[in-house]
DNA sequence: GCATTATTTTAATCCTGATTAGAATTTTTG
DNA sequence: CAAAAATTCTAATCAGGATTAAAATAATGC
């Protein structure tokens, strides 16, 4: 009954499977992974999952979770850094792409939120929404500043999202792609909403 | 026996199949949806579908060929117009994108290609790099004309597909927004792309 | 209209991977 | 070390959707 302090070994191993299944997942596709494939990376028996996870739709679920958390994490950085509206976007696709090509480990692409259960589903749309709109509120920030060319804020928003989401679709964990990929990313994904002149 | 001149009727519904599964597989997820969700649709029965595709798999691939055969065609067009490497590009992305929100129906997200047998994967995952690098091709080709900015064109190429590719995520066919997204889409791609002065 | 072919349905079957129960093992605690 | 708790395994079971076989219906050609 200790004032649980360490969360340690469980949570560890928990975050060891959702790590593995994300990975799962994004290699072999959602149909293409059982959980008896998430088990083998680990060592462990498909059995020893439900120690961990409800069921499989949860296991999809919590990976997804941690997805949207890590974005919320890179947003709030962002948010916190204080710079203009130009910057804080930068910024905020800079510490996305970093998680997406770090070790945070793999991230799973959100390809089955529909199939969730209702409240899995609304929940992990409400983050995404959340997400989507916090952006488009520092693009707003950006052209009420003066820092960010006129833009349509929604697509602008729509289409770094794409962009960054599609990532695990191409980038496979070599490191010197991830170098690439963090020095020109940001500035690639941005170039459009600089502004030129005045 | 007759020479194969209207391969009217077979083809018909094979495409209204294909175009009622994409909408599934988009809305509902892969793992969600059922050959009877796909059947029912049409007014059909999930067995009759096998009249048609060999198997669920089968269905999958047709799908990811149809979504890769109209990116492809709008690659063509836009080869064909023979502007400079920015029209090129340009003309490209608009032509994909009026696809995607257009009346070509639902163009189903490739998520499951690692799911898919060998056979079909490699062929899949071949089209879509020779996509990808007609992409990288034309930028290149802009940078040479001097009609595009100097840009890692590997990077631009990667994030353009994202944001694309990503469209069905958040599209879901009012026809308002389908304007919306074809007046700005594109703009919102290439803006980075413009060459500033000389 | 009749025969042939094309398309769809009904009614099983099948199969695979998720899930569960309970035993075994390992870890922790005192 | 003994008892309790935590973790994992073995061995079934189970469920649900994919798939099939055969019959029924619709379309077509003559």
């Amino acid at each position: 009954m200790a004032i649980a302090v360490d969360a340690t070994r469980f949570q560890f191993q928990r975050d060891r499977i959702l790590r593995a299944a994300a990975a799962c997942f994004n290699q072999k596709g959602y149909s293409g992974t059982s959980l008896k494939d998430v088990a083998r990376q680990l060592g462990l028996t498909d059995a020893a999952l439900y120690y961990y996870v409800r069921n499989k739709e949860e296991l999809v679920y919590q990976c997804y979770l941690r997805a949207a958390d890590l974005g919320r994490r890179a947003m709030e950085r962002a948010r916190a850094s204080g710079g203009n509206g130009f910057e804080q976007a930068f910024l905020y696709i800079r510490n996305h792409v970093e998680i997406m090509v770090g070790d945070a480990g793999p991230v799973a692409i959100m390809s089955e939120v529909p199939s969730l259960k209702p409240a899995h589903r609304n929940e992990i749309l409400a983050i995404s929404r959340r997400h989507s709109v916090a952006f488009e509120e520092i693009l707003s920030n950006g052209l009420r500043d003066g820092s960010i060319a006129d833009c349509d804020v929604r697509m602008t928003g729509n289409a770094v999202m794409g962009a960054i989401n599609w990532i695990p679709k191409w980038f496979h964990g070599d490191p010197a792609v991830a170098t690439q990929v963090l020095e020109t990313f940001p500035d690639v994904l941005t170039r459009g909403l600089r502004k030129t002149s005045g």
